[in-house]
DNA sequence: AAGGCATGTTACTTGAGAGTAGGATGAGGC
DNA sequence: GCCTCATCCTACTCTCAAGTAACATGCCTT
């Protein structure tokens, strides 16, 4: 993830550093480039955005763009790689947790609702990779599979442990990672709600239910 | 939602019927137009599926498209509004709940998840309306809004009658729908677990919860 | 049997937008 | 001062797919 830095590239004077200068800035720009389309993208769509777009909202014309990027292909890719990369190290970095498999799952729910409102994240679920070719499906898929294997992992753990209730993994990951996804849909940055105290409640009615007591249960399964 | 009838035309001898019949069968043939079409949506994205696809499909020329609808992006607004109001309509036709809000609200979570799996809902979900008109998609928002209030409604009343933990209705409406949405887009027909199945264990988390006890949840609020 | 309407076809136009060729500008290094 | 390379521009090509014009076919009615 050390594309998305940005950071300053502290100028000593030493003339060594021009080459290293100029790489820096050259990366910070094509990060600009492909954030900016993540935005363009996320608000219009891959298909109603035109490299033109992305190009004025840069102040630079469309073969510049070209300077910086293979093709329209490869931006959307590096958005949704960026995306999922970031949802994938957040398991990793669970600081503050307690240990148990209960608290991490939280901590990791939390990353991922705000990650999927911020650009490149919100660019994985709005976007999707339809556009994309069948090679850099694959890798994309075979990041998704990961964060998915992170997410079954902690709930067998949990399950394990007795923080959590049996149930199957596989289908508990996809509705917990679906009700966390659904977020980027629907959120609007000056809607009156930040994306923690979405993220708070959420997690609070998948983890606790919507029904009030236990036991009530009785009529959920059962065919027609 | 006649459209979606394509019922046989009982073909008795009277020729006063044939006009009546032309008519409903050109009907059918609308509505195969645009269940093909939004299976092709489905599998390869709006964009990525030309009108001479959809015409392939159906064993005709794409000029026979346009005698059934009146350009492409019809097409889609048709397909996506028969899927929101088969959505709309699930809260209507709760057949066999018992009257609290408790069995129908589980009543129609299971016809949602349902109807997401199928031709003219998953469009909803996985097309999206991005590629419309502005108007097209005041109409089809309006329609979400609807679906959404009575999804509201059915919690607020739920924790009137003290069935429903307190919370935010909007915001357990929207993980709730956020979490049966979801299904949509990983589901695979032939994939080993029926729409039934699914539906019967995501709607068990969302009412349980992923957490075993109740009081447990000390540790989900608080910032970072 | 003849006209008319419903249904479909072949062969075309058209526009938008991805991608490119080749040149201008300007900063650093020698 | 000149060379070189990085950066960015103007002006173009080219393809793909949406949409259309005009004609063919055949059933239903009168």
């Amino acid at each position: 993830m050390q594309e998305a830095a940005m950071q300053d590239s502290g100028d000593s004077g030493s003339p060594w550093k021009a080459a290293a200068d100029r790489q820096t800035e050259r990366e910070a720009k094509r990060i600009a480039v492909l954030r900016t389309a993540a935005r363009a993208f996320n608000e219009m769509g891959y298909h109603n955005t035109s490299l033109d777009d992305i190009a004025r909202r840069l102040n630079v014309t469309k073969p510049t763009i070209y300077y910086y990027v293979r093709n329209k292909e490869e931006i959307l890719f590096e958005c949704v790689r960026i995306g999922l990369e970031m949802l994938d190290e957040a398991s990793n970095d669970v600081a503050g947790h307690d240990g148990s498999a209960y608290g991490e799952l939280i901590a990791v729910m939390r990353k991922y609702a705000e990650i999927v409102t911020m650009d490149f994240g919100m660019c994985v679920i709005r976007v999707g990779e339809e556009p994309l070719t069948e090679e850099s499906r694959r890798t994309l898929r075979s990041l998704k599979r990961s964060i998915d294997r992170k997410f079954r992992r902690l709930i067998e753990r949990g399950i394990a442990e007795g923080c959590i209730a049996p149930c199957d993994p596989k289908i508990a990951a996809f509705t917990v990672a679906g009700a966390l996804s659904w977020i980027a849909r629907w959120y609007r940055p000056n809607g009156g709600l930040s994306p923690h105290d979405i993220a708070a409640q959420s997690i609070d009615l998948l983890m606790n239910g919507l029904g009030k007591t236990p036991g009530q249960n009785q009529n959920i399964r059962g065919g027609p």
